[in-house]
DNA sequence: TATTGTTATACTCTATAACTATA
DNA sequence: TATAGTTATAGAGTATAACAATA
């Protein structure tokens, strides 16, 4: 009170109407996505282990990894994806320890479907020319620290 | 199989590639948001809550609104902020059967540390000029449908 | 000994439905 | 009767700790 010490340092208007709109991009970002996972009767963390698993079989332990929680956590979220039906579980060959998930047919089929109904990627984007496309890629990678 | 009936519509490379870095930015703003909450004893809705809370006493409904989510879960978050002395609840003169959630001094204070710990604002921004901000903040708005 | 996955436990968030007190 | 908030309940995600099988 009535010192500046330990305050936080005050952001500049233009930053702050940019990371507000970076905000409001999450917020959306995260209902669309959970919508479509609802769509599929599917939570939001299920979803996320069902798309990776389209990449292919995938250690649990790589799983939770990849979703930046415990090992344990993905035991059910795989069950119940293998409850119904989604994934299954194999054994690796290579070392009898692990586990690898597997996306099943049927799983394959939803994750595809799931993919198909983001429509975050098309209907924000056909707003902006190739051009302008272009110039807000390179900034978003300017923004992340990623090479030109 | 074999057919193109049903199948997801193919998106250009360049918008796949500006999604796939939105989708980036998104689980860094979710894993920073986590991580300052984290750091003050919170969970992320909890944080949320406080957050709004902030802004001045809010009905639980109002609440709910912007977490969207169930009135009732509101009821145990608020519970939990009061149980740990950062919020309290306060009738509304005008209609007795409202509640206000609001911060307490202790409260404000921990929402004002939260909020300078979100090291996401500042950092990534700095990369760019005043410049190409004033840029990403008009496509951003113009992918959001906000007038220019 | 170290690692992989699982189990057991506890807490939080979530939706649904039923309840109360106001309006 | 309609609305605001709560309670009760159940399911899901999460972290922690302890455990079995394998390396």
């Amino acid at each position: 009170m009535g010192t500046l010490v330990g305050m936080t340092p005050r952001i500049d208007p233009l930053s702050l109407e940019v990371v507000e709109l970076i905000g409001t991009i999450v917020a959306r970002y995260h209902e669309e996505y959970e919508e479509a996972a609802a769509q599929h009767s599917l939570t939001g963390a299920q979803a996320r282990v069902l798309s990776l698993l389209a990449g292919g079989p995938t250690p649990m332990r790589r799983l939770a990894q990849r979703l930046k929680c415990e090992p344990s956590n993905v035991t059910g979220i795989v069950d119940r994806l293998e409850s119904r039906g989604l994934a299954e579980r194999r054994l690796d060959p290579a070392d009898r320890r692990v586990k690898l998930a597997a996306a099943t047919e049927a799983g394959r089929a939803t994750s595809e479907r799931l993919r198909g109904s983001l429509d975050f990627a098309r209907e924000p984007l056909a707003e902006l020319s190739d051009e302008e496309r272009t110039i807000l890629r390179d900034l978003l990678k300017r923004m992340l620290g990623i090479a030109p």
